[in-house]
DNA sequence: GGGCCCGACTACAACGTTTTCGTAAAAAGA
DNA sequence: TCTTTTTACGAAAACGTTGTAGTCGGGCCC
């Protein structure tokens, strides 16, 4: 434990605790000599504040939380570089909690960041969040709250989304567009706004091009890996199985990948793919795998602005800034 | 910022903040029927004890550091989330440090966190770290340090390695029983130990197995992706070019495959590739990724179950309890 | 020369817990 | 009945900083 304080460093030299303090903080009161020499002993006895003392007086932990679904993904591992780069720059630490989609988790990690322990928080729902108190409850003590990804609407707090109604759209278009005429659609939690603007975004593509909607190419799937692939092999071993799929996220066009190969189907010649993806091998896939791409790390980077301007400016801001950041359809092999 | 605190609590019972904060604290001095009273008013107002004063207090915060030199990486994705199970299993919370490879932030990281921040740390090395004083330091401090996987040997504190030796061998070994007789490695920094482990394990295999050692087989990767593309290419485009590749770290066999592709050359027919690699994706490269992976999230739960163990103890643990876990060759067809 | 300001400090009270040391009353022992 | 122990609590001092409110000597002005 750190042993070396300010009234150590004041005996040493003679002066006053508050006059360390102070010459530490490189305050006008204290004269350059005196600052001088305070310095040169901090450095000499390596003297690091203690950070809870701090915090303690000041009200204020130079702290943020992220909290998240899963970490073991590119997208949220790009975000939380974004977070921790700006963060590291405005002085900030970054603690982590993963709620691995579980409503409780996230619930009991908020209630715990009600302790004043972080000076806001950064945020991606759980995939199954229907109750918010415990979010409504941190933004009533007065700890900014900004969502990234899986925002919450029904709350009002800046967030950092990309635009999912229109990447929904674009690769059902796609999908039609390069010839596919029954195209599903391998959905995630509908209790996430996301989904549903991918799904409305899904749903449009077909209307506009006049291609009719079919409620078995909607596959609402869940957590379980194993439960997701029996649901995804049923769709493509049925005999009128789709010839398109738009998996909303990762390791749904993964699992189709898998799929595919069990069942002997050839991507793109028997069903084409395109999927919400970070994957850095994504045109290294067999075949190479069309995606929607996230800039996840620039989501990462623009939530954590927010947050510290947030934090940092004593006038009053719009309870609301959005920040929408493009996703990009990158065409691959497994469309054309 | 919160506001309901002990002191409020004690006004509203009638009683002192002593009896409050034992009570809380279940302690045997407090009478059952004050305990109640204490718990239902603490539940009624949402109380959260004020971590900082509790810190200061106690000297401990139940916070430990994670420090390490990538997030986006499936290595260290899983690693993370393997230390956050265990710390949130035993109530602590976990602070994320990014040094981008970088020895300057790894040691201004490891300079704060004197400070007395955390309990304990757990890091794994930036390719670039040959000064350690910092973390000498922070043992000085009693601040418990654990290493996984990017170990420091000149340093006594507990590892959680793989047995990079042996994979190292065996990978090569892989490779010439599968008919390559001209090996390159693609080695990254050779600050780290586990680098040389690899690389000896490398030498040795040829060694075992009768085959020259060449030492423009042996390519030194740096950070810079460019820079590792080229070197890579040169590699390949040479008129005596390998004929196996074994790459040291995911993102260089990732490499390899990016400039096959682009000098047309065919894996595994040209060239077999074998790589210390988690991706999850391995097996739906084109072709499927033979891959020595690491048990990340079991050494993240290692890492952190030792240092638990050592923050939790009162007696003496050795200096030393290392944890070496097996990697997994997986054979695919990028060797076959 | 008395009042005033000013530069450079110091003293002390916070911040919210935990813990040490008491102590009154009740229970137990003699 | 009188001492001793036990039970259940309270007062106050920490923990290391920071902010507020002085203090004190000297220079300046009139």
């Amino acid at each position: 434990m750190n042993t070396v304080n300010l009234k150590q460093l004041a005996k040493e030299l003679n002066v006053s605790v508050s006059t360390v303090s102070r010459a530490l903080r490189d305050s006008w009161e204290i004269s350059t000599p005196t600052k001088q020499r305070v310095f040169e002993l901090a450095k000499k006895m390596n003297f690091q504040p203690n950070p809870y003392a701090s915090s303690l007086r000041k009200h204020r932990s130079r702290t943020i939380a992220v909290v998240i679904p899963e970490v073991a993904n590119n997208f949220f591992a790009l975000a939380i570089k974004g977070i921790e780069t700006i963060a590291r720059e405005k002085g900030y630490h970054v603690l982590i909690y993963l709620t691995n989609e579980d409503a409780g988790e996230e619930m009991s990690v908020a209630t715990s960041l009600q302790s004043g322990r972080v000076d806001g928080v950064i945020l991606s729902l759980s995939g199954h969040t229907t109750d918010i108190r415990h979010l409504v409850e941190l933004q009533q003590r007065n700890i900014p709250l900004v969502f990234f990804d899986r925002v919450c609407d029904s709350i009002g707090a800046p967030r950092v989304v990309t635009n999912d109604y229109e990447s929904g759209f674009v690769a059902t278009e796609h999908l039609i567009r390069a010839g596919c005429r029954r195209i599903a659609h391998l959905a995630i939690s509908m209790e996430l706004s996301i989904s549903h603007k991918r799904m409305k975004g899904y749903t449009d593509g077909l209307r506009r091009y006049d291609q009719p909607f079919d409620d078995g190419m909607v596959v609402h799937c869940e957590d379980s890996d194993e439960e997701n692939y029996k649901k995804i092999r049923a769709l493509l071993s049925s005999p009128d199985r789709p010839d398109g799929i738009f998996a909303s996220v990762e390791k749904l066009a993964v699992q189709v990948y898998h799929v595919c190969r069990e069942l002997g189907l050839d991507i793109p010649r028997d069903v084409k793919v395109i999927g919400f993806s970070n994957l850095v091998t994504a045109s290294l896939l067999n075949p190479a795998l069309t995606t929607i791409s996230q800039p996840a790390y620039d989501m990462g980077k623009e939530a954590a602005t927010i947050l510290f301007r947030r934090l940092e400016k004593k006038y009053i801001l719009p309870p609301e800034d959005s920040v929408i950041l493009p996703a990009k359809l990158e065409v691959r092999s497994s469309t054309i």
